[in-house]
DNA sequence: TATTGTGTTGCCTATTACGCAAATGCCTTG
DNA sequence: CAAGGCATTTGCGTAATAGGCAACACAATA
């Protein structure tokens, strides 16, 4: 390399090899532009050599992991979609959890969500629509944000270490109810990981309320959760003290069918 | 680099970094691997040295890109899975398509689906499914084989030059319908490029029929495919004649709405 | 026309990737 | 229990390569 060189940039852990780190950036700098960004906008973005980018997004086009659209801007690729599948159909949890939902959508009506702990966050990778939800705010692969969401919390709560709270400023406000402040929050974590459950209501959105528990593997270690969510109109609070039992019911079911798994 | 090193392996094109396109052979194989790979095991499919292979590991599983279950073995990470939303959020055909395809599900009451050509495949973006279809074959992200789907003829017929028909041999035989012989193959994708649409019964799964019409963008660009698909006991020869002006117009029609995206 | 921004490429050097080999650890087999 | 095999990681040194710089081509704008 040469002068310019900033920072390492991918300090930690074992040794790693930085053109790829820079790939990566690269894919995360698209996945955060959904219009598309330019070789030159994208190269500022992650702090690289316009040349650099060039050939970083050549080599990741020519794999097709990106596209360019006609402006000349690039895009994230189909291809993920179609790697995304190839995760989805891995997930052994999943296939387990299917009745479940299904059962608890039955007995609720409102949407039944699975989601999965990975790297600091957790990915909704199955849900069960609501029979009476128009549009339901369940979208597989949708990020839960961990302050805001019934599901978040309980990642905070029971997830590994890897799950800490957001430093107090990283905390956006998505409603006048979201927990914005670290002390609450921590709160609000310490409650959940005591209750088993967790909820949010209006936290997110406005007119949405929801539950979520864990669904813990072999080495009390948190594996999966399962969210119950409708909107606030139906779901108040008597109404949720009346689907907890249900959800935490499946919860421990699911618990017990996943002695150890992949 | 050493000795050991083969092929340049990455030759066409503009220049691209090689140490990247390791990385993205990494992923390939780990997505072609369902039950996940070791480091060595890994590193003998893509002919590199372990201890690459471990590096390159290590890059990408500190990006969450891939997990290592506890057995040691490394697989795609959740993060493709919230990557490819991403990408499915910033599709603007598939919101100017949904329409069509409810309308076409309550027309016919089978699953229709809308696939984006994309490096010489055709990727489900998005599917209504049928209202009497119990279990449904579509499912996001997943491929469909050229030969062996209407979908994927319409990609032959009128895809870029990316899209060539697979050599003879490489033609995996679903069903004994299936077209394995290549000249076969080759009419059958002039039939449909004159005729404008595709159908495919019983040559991948053996009880599944299927329609599907090309959507045209601008430069007379195929944009998308849009397909009709069902069991085969209901979709008997005379039904399909009926259902296809449905879907031909719907094709049509969205062919007209887009006169030039993204 | 002048100007500014964007994308790509040649060239060259310092950096870094990678092959080798050794060390460690796990699992199986004798 | 010991021994052997296999998997994974790491130190080291070299040579390959990534990437910075700068020049070029092109487009859009002023």
């Amino acid at each position: 390399m040469a002068e310019q060189t900033g920072k390492p940039s991918v300090p930690s852990g074992r040794r790693t090899v930085t053109s790829v780190g820079r790939a990566i950036a690269v894919i995360d700098a698209l996945a955060a532009a959904p219009d598309g960004l330019g070789v030159n906008e994208l190269a500022r973005r992650i702090e690289v050599n316009p040349s650099s980018a060039s050939r970083l997004l050549a080599t990741l086009e020519q794999s097709g992991l990106t596209t360019r659209q006609r402006s000349g801007r690039y895009r994230l690729g189909l291809r993920f979609v179609a790697l995304a599948d190839r995760v989805l159909a891995s997930l052994d949890v999943r296939e387990l959890a299917r009745p479940h939902l299904h059962s608890l959508v039955e007995q609720t009506g409102e949407t039944a969500t699975l989601s999965i702990p990975a790297a600091g966050e957790a990915v909704t990778v199955d849900f069960v629509p609501g029979s009476s939800s128009v549009v339901s705010m369940a979208r597989v692969g949708r990020p839960n944000p961990l302050h805001a969401t019934a599901i978040g919390k309980v990642m905070l709560a029971f997830g590994a270490g890897a799950a800490t709270l957001p430093p107090s400023d990283g905390l956006t406000r998505f409603t006048e109810k979201t927990l914005i402040e670290h002390d609450v929050l921590r709160d609000a974590v310490e409650t959940v990981r005591r209750a088993g459950w967790a909820e949010a209501v209006g936290e997110r959105e406005t007119d949405l309320a929801a539950l979520a528990a864990p669904v813990r593997g072999a080495p009390d270690r948190l594996v999966a959760i399962v969210g119950l969510q409708g909107p606030l109109a139906r779901m108040t609070h008597a109404r949720r003290r009346e689907m907890l039992p249900l959800l935490l019911d499946v919860a421990a079911r699911l618990s017990r069918e996943l002695g150890a798994t992949g």
